[in-house]
DNA sequence: TTGTACGCGTTATCAG
DNA sequence: CTGATAACGCGTACAA
């Protein structure tokens, strides 16, 4: 490949004079800078970003530390991410953790595991010089430890920071939570059971939270006995189902959209249906509850915001602005077909 | 951040030994060794990447360029991408033409558009000097043109290659489609219509084609009339069911799950259902698939699996080896309840 | 076994 | 306006 070297050489000037017009530095006559740019069009030449990051000691460059970017959350995000920084002239650089192909969910109570696969991740960062870092979440929600010792200016998205330096961009559950229950008891249900995610999860305890405010408002009681904690997935909240919905109750409000995926499942083969026999609604608006039969309400987790909202929080600090510690990005309600009016 | 020359003169030897010691050249003594490890490790010290690309013209990094992160095929692809390069020590850096999110679907007519997005990336990719690229297809499905001026070994994944030197790994399209609807003809159905996709499209030919085949295979008659294209997506296959159902036909093959979903919501609002007074299968074994009701028979595209063969691929032709100009990964049918035996 | 010196491709500085 | 030269951090002949 064509150096700025040669380019001087075959024009007859020197490298500065070729690079200062490839930089549009403005002390150049016209003449010579056709002259280069016709041998730098025609003979194909393209700038070493390696040399150029050597030599500026700057590489230009965002890195994005994903944990998994097969969860559903993850390219969103970083399409977010990466909108901003080709709008700033920023290139990104992914790394994938693989979190889950790794080890399913063993992982998450081993913080050892963790960080034998984190900590490498953010020397290669290191290593290749990038300029800032947004380390994207996928499963882990508190990220105790984000290695500093490389000053490496660096905010998380979708989990929650427990270092004072590393901020983060988060969605607003309990407000989200508030919403949609809010929104039930809108349509006549007081009786509200919760198909509720992992017991230690922060989201569940935020969501869980935004639950018994809503009841609050409302002047309705706060029965704990209506809380099944089925995790995040399908199976778990389609085995707890029949016991739930044994309950007096006539609208579920469900953690995620796959929690409400198991219910209906549970509903299908009992021949009944959401938005129907019972009120169902989700969380996340996956892709999947838009092919439920019928559609499920839920909350619309604005992921695109977060990728972009963090990058643009890692940029003003990179500046050296002064930063909030967490950013908040409201959820918003995506009112279907399964809820019933009383 | 510490450089090697600190750390060599930090310990009072010269770059050189530091830099043998870094690389586990053996000419140097125990001693020697242990005093700079120790340091090495005080210090924190981190391996420039720049730096060493630089002096060694070669950067260990191989390029994704993926036309859409978003899109859904394209995160898996690219996991599977990135398990295989860790497993050999090269880094991966991603570039999102985010093609949809641009332009929708108007760019696919217009090749100057495509080209002035697609173009630059290559370019990017140049200037970075990755040793290789994978370009990852999420929506065009014949790539005409990749830019070959700057030699870096190309391969495409999940899109055919019009190029002779960029060959490409491909989903087995015609012989997915003939297991399909030969599953479909096993049950008893002899009366199978299609919900197409794009009609211009080359899955959709190939498809087709696999329709055709195993209609031959089973002595039925190919009926034109029972072909409805439909694009890809929801909305116009949930318009074009009443027509398509209302001909004399017990089965639907439809060529993706969203196209199976517009017809699953005519169902439900018309009081019918997969499994019980049609069958249908679907394509692509996307999520939503696994949470309709009933759970779609679908065709599995194994998309890891597409991204691992993609950079083996790439591998082999950068260390000059034969290959051949396509890999057509396989599909499995994934057998759920959205189909009756007759 | 260790050190010296050069070069990778670019940009910044300063002198002409 | 233009050119010579010195970095940037590392790897590697070659010399010691």
């Amino acid at each position: 490949m064509i150096t700025l070297k040669e380019i001087a050489k075959e024009c007859g000037v020197s490298t500065a004079t070729v690079s200062n017009i490839l930089n549009g530095k403005n002390k150049v006559s016209e003449e010579t800078r056709e002259k280069v740019m016709a041998v730098v069009k025609e003979r194909g030449y393209k700038l070493n970003y390696v040399a150029q990051g050597l030599r500026k000691q700057k590489t230009q460059t965002i890195g994005v530390i994903a944990e998994d970017i097969v969860q559903f959350t993850t390219p969103e995000i970083i399409e977010g991410i990466m909108e901003v920084c080709e709008e700033r002239g920023y290139r990104t650089i992914v790394q994938n953790l693989r979190l889950y192909s790794r080890w399913q969910d063993l992982w998450f109570d081993n913080e050892k595991m963790y960080y034998s696969v984190m900590d490498p991740a953010v020397q290669e960062m290191a290593s290749i010089r990038v300029d800032g870092i947004v380390y994207v979440a996928g499963h882990a929600r508190n990220i105790h430890r984000f290695p500093s010792e490389y000053q490496i200016p660096s905010v998380l998205a979708y989990a929650y920071s427990q270092e004072k330096d590393v901020p983060s961009v988060v969605i607003d559950d309990e407000e989200g939570a508030r919403l949609i229950v809010e929104h039930l008891i809108k349509k006549g249900h007081t009786k509200i059971g919760v198909m509720a995610g992992e017991q230690e999860n922060i989201h569940t305890k935020l969501r869980i939270l935004g639950y018994q405010k809503a009841l609050f408002d409302a002047g309705i009681l706060y029965n704990p006995e209506l809380v099944c904690y089925a995790g995040w997935g399908k199976e778990l909240s389609y085995g707890a189902a029949e016991e739930l919905l044994s309950k007096d109750i006539t609208a579920i409000f469900c953690m995620s959209d796959r929690n409400a995926g198991g219910v209906y499942k549970y509903l299908f083969e009992n021949g009944k249906q959401a938005g129907r026999d019972i009120s169902i609604v989700g969380f996340d608006d996956e892709m999947i509850s838009d092919f439920m039969t019928p559609r499920l309400t839920t909350m619309r987790i604005d992921r695109l915001q977060i990728g972009k909202r963090a990058v643009e929080f890692l940029f003003d600090k990179m500046e050296g602005k002064e930063v909030p510690d967490e950013i908040k990005v409201p959820c918003r309600l995506i009112d279907r077909e399964s809820v019933l009016e009383l």
